[in-house]
DNA sequence: TTGAAAGCGCTAACAG
DNA sequence: CTGTTAGCGCTTTCAA
């Protein structure tokens, strides 16, 4: 038994597989990345090679030379909340589960950081800037966060969830609100309500202003050229409130779209201290398909976040691949969810 | 005005900032790395050359020699449920947002990985192995969870959240079970409960068990050495349930708690339904301080998660600093949370 | 189509 | 205490 001296358990490395393929090590490169100017035959033996020697590629040696890290950056902007509150949120963990169960397939994991203030968000962008992530997923809680545009500005490749409130030159998915508001508007109109009123949300969210306008021309298309509104913040007390008006203003009313699922919740209690029975007397409709809305059997309009979060991260993607191509946008129909309260 | 050729926006290298302050690459190198053989006066002018640079590691460049990358992986482990779910879970928004803000001010932000079956557990132990991460902050559901074992074997260093039923030799940080249900077990006494009963979690859950054993530890200290128990599995439904069994064999009790706030909120349900006043007839008192727990007004036992989860990245990094050491378990003290059931 | 060779930016012996 | 030097593992011209 003759000692081998260097012999140390080390991760196989390009020369490693070269030597067993009895090729270079360039040969071998171009076999890894799929460049196609190699023998077919050639391409076999360094395929067995790789498979012989359990080779995986170095990421730091790569990116050290392509300038790519091959992995992002998935930013959860919330300035508002506390983070605990944030991560918790329901909303926050379907884009999150959407976007790692995507990108897993394909061997990334995205880095998770939280810009909750302006020194978090400088530093979520020097950190994609600096070269730790080849691109940013941006989800803000906020439509005009600023931080969209600081990552514009630098040139850095992110795609957004969500429509921002100021136009920014960047890519985005997001949902076809007013499509959400027109199943809405369907449906109360084919229960046969003719007193119809909506709960909106705050006029400076470009969501709210396109579910409400989607209502409003859905009922116009209806036969219903006017609908009483009044206006809330997302809040289930608010919807609650908004709601007290509206029973004032229209005490005949016979159907409810709220612009968000909360609202609705405080729109149901109110109508129930009235005494007024849903859906019998008064049909009221959500929007979300919040957690919530499934626990109070509340009807609601539903987003695909998951698959919205997936397609997020495709942008990106075929970003970082081509940084010349324009921003993208990707709207996602809604689906209406049938419970017993409309 | 003359051409500059070569003058391409670069990022400034070691190089640069050497040339700048006149002196060696391996100085400056040390400069940032901290290594004090480097004489007080050089020091200063390295420093402020790498100022007037703008200079920032690379870290692909660093990483190939170092083997090291300065990253860490989050694996959050849940089998049971949708990855939907667990990332919406208020206990994994709080362990993430305790993790992420504490390794934000070292400029680090983890990668987020979830292990919801054998093959995304097997990727996730590769992930680390190639070396995309030193190191990987455990998160399970349940505690029988294979991960930990796994990481362990292929000598990785991790930390886990919560003590795993079969023994492993890993760090972990924990709450003391046993003292919260000592807390909980003193309150119900001062409050002059003399009946006293508990609904425990899953006998398999090594965190059930320390509960129920502490809280009939306490409860015999303060002259009450035998405490009917009826067990459920953390559910609401299983909580109403066996509250009501509990009702039958005792229909004098006057205290309960039980292993967790869902269970608690089962037995208030179940109380209610039999007209017993809370706290007057019957204090309840739960574990977890959730939010529906906040929401119904219930006493409960509180975890300080985000100091157990920055103190669980701390532990992770001085064990790749130092992967000798051994391993180390933080346990944590429970605080009672009084609201309005006890 | 393939190989040789340069070099990405950094750290770490090793001299001096 | 400081500089020289040799790579870390990979991609990518450039020639052959």
């Amino acid at each position: 038994m003759t000692d081998r001296p260097q012999q140390a358990v080390r991760t196989p490395t390009l020369e490693d597989v070269a030597r067993v393929a009895g090729v270079s090590r360039a040969t071998v490169s171009r076999v890894i990345n799929g460049v196609d100017t190699v023998d077919v035959a050639l391409r076999e033996v360094v395929r067995e090679a790789v498979a012989a020697t359990g080779y995986t590629p170095n990421r730091a040696a790569r990116s050290l030379v392509t300038k790519r890290t091959g992995s992002i950056a998935l930013v959860v902007s919330g300035a508002e909340r506390s983070s605990e509150q944030v991560f918790g949120d329901p909303f926050f963990g379907r884009v999150t589960a959407g976007v790692v169960r995507y990108l897993r397939t394909l061997g990334i994991h995205p880095a998770l950081l939280l810009a909750d203030s302006d020194q978090a968000r400088a530093q979520a962008v020097s950190f994609v800037g600096q070269g730790n992530a080849d691109g940013a997923l941006l989800v803000s809680i906020h439509p005009a966060d600023p931080l969209p545009r600081l990552f514009v500005e630098q040139g850095l490749p992110a795609v957004l969830f969500a429509r921002p409130s100021e136009p920014v030159p960047v890519s985005y998915v997001d949902l076809a609100h007013e499509a959400g508001a027109a199943l809405a508007a369907d449906r109360l109109a084919s229960r046969g309500c003719r007193r119809v009123v909506s709960i909106a949300g705050p006029a400076d969210l470009p969501a709210a202003q396109d579910r409400l306008t989607g209502f409003r021309q859905t009922m116009a298309r209806h036969g219903h050229p006017y609908v009483p509104v009044a206006e809330g913040n997302f809040t289930v007390e608010s919807g609650e409130l908004a709601m007290e008006r509206l029973l004032e203003s229209t005490p005949d009313l016979d159907g409810v779209f709220a612009a968000n699922d909360m609202m609705a919740l405080g729109a149901l209690r109110a109508l129930r201290q009235r005494g007024r029975r849903v859906p019998d007397d008064v049909a009221v409709i959500g929007f979300d398909d919040s957690s919530p809305a499934e626990g109070a059997r509340l009807t609601s309009v539903a987003q695909p976040i998951e698959e919205m979060a997936a397609e997020m991260a495709r942008l990106l993607l075929r970003h970082i691949e081509d940084p010349t191509g324009p921003p993208t946008s990707v709207i996602f129909d809604p689906v209406l969810v049938t419970r017993d309260t409309a």
